[in-house]
RNA sequence: GUCUCCAUAGCUCAGCUGGAUAGAGCAUACGCCUUCUAAGCGUACGGUCGAGUGUUCGAAUCACUCUGGGGACACCA
């Protein structure tokens, strides 16, 4: 509708011999008085006619003929408002049946391949509240952007060299060592998390004490393992499904840490200094140098990174996101330097960086560590509110917000938790649908004629530019802020009208309706992950 | 000190191509179930959009400065 008001206005320029470059900007205005639609081109062109704008719009709107408005109006400052026709609305309930699971799918991603890795976790211990938020951010863009055309592949980074994962061999090791009778203190930088000495322990009900010869190999693998079954199991609950696993020792093969090290000395971005390597960062947008090869030889950890991010590069994507905490920020100019040092596009490579999430418990803040094993996890949020008020949660706020996970409030199931809001809206369609007689095409809406019909359909049609949206702004919560217009604007339909009557054909009518709603509501839902309830 | 995110109602937050009288939930006070689910609907209360300057016909939105808060500034990952 909107781009067919757009091509109205833009031809009646034409007509007038108005030239206006930019886009025409079609706005939906708040208050109902003011029509259905509006634009504000008269405003915008006062500077170039140099005449008031009042005027301009008057000029422009009593050239506007066309049967789909049934009004046009001006309004100071310079508005040109548009009632349109409300029968493109009705028309739409069809189509939202007819395409039904793909009402909302739209092709703006031209199969543009793109890659999304988040959450990728170290496999030394469980998700926390900051994995799910950006779980769910990471997912839902995913969802966003398939339904959208695009491309995309889900991928995970598995951090399973290094040295967090030989504190993690020698932290089980600990462990075990000390349930084998020889008290041994966890090393410095080891993990204290209760899910460490899950694992030790059933080392000691399986194999007793003979696992004590056993190489930090051994034991590094079997933690490695066993943390990222755990993990893959509580994102697949979270109904996350990734495409791709990459783990940071097949990048080692496929591309030597040392011919990395090699490209980057030949295009002039490395110095020694102190019998290290160092990245000329500084001079590739960060605002210092840092060390890519320690005195004693060993990598610092940006190298592999960059290993991993030129093989994404070399596999062909259009646009790489990175979701990382906002702890990484000072981490980003670095990699997105290395890279353009190499010769990649660091433009291709986008970083989102998400705000830690604040644990609220009992009105004050838990600070959280993953170091002392004291942290909420992912898993047990999960236990508490349901992967449906989880990921909805994650899902409303933008990623810059810093966001308050209030665990009292979280626990109480109330309906000061929106995703029960909406779930309920679709219980009840579902419920009424349930008690219907069948349910008829109808091939001319005539019955349909009430204001909060009208608002409910006009949310329905809106779905496809918010889809469309979101994807392009890369910004899941837009979806999440819709789907909550959509369930206000049926809550208020169905407490004032109702949907079976006496009358077939009214109640054809309003069923057809409801069924668009329900449709509508479960494709938008299901793009942030939330799968809502037949019945509550 | 440098970088970065944030500041909107008592609380949690929307408001993202700059538009008309700044919105929602919770909280508070009322009203609405003999009719498809009251986990709902409605009314009221609640704001110098952190402060200032600038750009503009028009600024919560853009730019700059300041104030306050979170985070990052390792030869850890």
């Amino acid at each position: 509708m909107k781009e067919k008001i757009r091509e109205i206005i833009r031809s009646v320029l034409e007509k007038n011999g108005i030239e206006y470059k930019n886009d025409i900007d079609i706005l939906k205005p708040a208050k109902k008085e003011n029509g259905d639609y509006s634009t504000n081109i008269a405003l915008k062109l006062t500077s170039i006619l140099k005449k008031d704008p009042m005027s301009i719009a008057k000029d422009i709107a009593t050239n506007i003929n066309d049967s789909i408005f049934l009004k046009v109006e001006i309004a100071k400052p310079g508005f040109i408002n548009f009632f349109v026709d409300k029968s493109y609305l009705l028309e739409n309930i069809n189509t939202v049946i007819k395409e039904d699971k793909n009402y909302g799918r739209n092709n703006i991603g031209k199969n543009k391949r793109y890659n999304i890795e988040f959450v990728s976790a170290n496999p030394t211990g469980i998700l926390h509240l900051g994995n799910a938020r950006g779980g769910a951010y990471g997912d839902s863009l995913a969802r966003i952007l398939r339904f959208s055309g695009y491309d995309v592949t889900e991928e995970y980074y598995i951090n399973d060299a290094g040295n967090q994962i030989n504190n993690l061999g020698l932290s089980i090791f600990a462990r075990y060592k000390t349930i084998c009778g020889i008290p041994t203190e966890i090393p410095e930088n080891g993990y204290h998390g209760n899910e460490i000495v899950i694992i030790a322990n059933d080392l000691f009900d399986k194999y007793g004490d003979t696992l004590l010869d056993k190489s930090l190999e051994y034991f590094k693998d079997l933690g490695t393992n066993i943390l990222l079954d755990k993990i893959k199991k509580v994102l697949a609950d979270y109904r996350i499904k990734y495409d791709v696993y990459t783990s940071e020792k097949s990048i080692y093969i496929k591309h030597p840490l040392n011919e990395v090290i090699d490209k980057l000395t030949k295009s002039g971005y490395t110095y020694k200094e102190d019998d290290a390597i160092w990245l000329k960062s500084s001079m590739l947008g960060d605002n210092k140098d840092h060390v890519l090869v320690k005195n004693d030889g060993n990598y610092t950890y940006l190298v592999p990174d960059i290993a991993y991010h030129i093989d994404k590069m070399h596999r062909g994507y259009d646009h790489l996101i990175d979701v990382f905490g906002t702890d990484h920020h000072g981490y980003v100019a670095r990699l997105k330097g290395a890279l353009k040092a190499l010769g990649y596009n660091d433009n291709i490579l986008d970083v989102k960086l998400l705000q830690l999430v604040k644990l609220i418990a009992n009105g004050e803040e838990i600070k959280m560590s993953k170091r002392t094993g004291k942290i909420v996890s992912l898993q047990e949020l999960i236990d508490i509110v349901g992967v449906n008020a989880a990921r909805y949660f994650f899902c409303m706020h933008s990623l810059d917000t810093q966001m308050d996970f209030d665990l009292d409030l979280a626990t109480k199931k109330s309906n000061e938790n929106p995703v029960y809001y909406v779930s309920y809206a679709y219980a009840r369609i579902c419920n009424v649908l349930k008690q219907a007689p069948k349910i008829n095409p109808v091939l001319n809406y005539t019955t349909i004629n009430n204001e909060d019909a009208y608002n409910v359909l006009e949310e329905v049609y809106k779905f496809k530019e918010v889809v469309e949206n979101a994807a392009v702004k890369e910004l899941p919560h837009l979806i999440t802020n819709y789907v909550y217009d959509l369930a206000e604007a049926f809550h208020t339909y169905y407490s004032k009208n109702r949907i079976i009557t006496d009358n077939e054909e009214i109640t054809n009518e309003n069923l057809n309706m409801i069924l668009a709603v329900k449709i509508t509501l479960a494709n938008a839902l299901n793009l942030i992950g939330v799968i809502p309830p037949e019945k509550m």
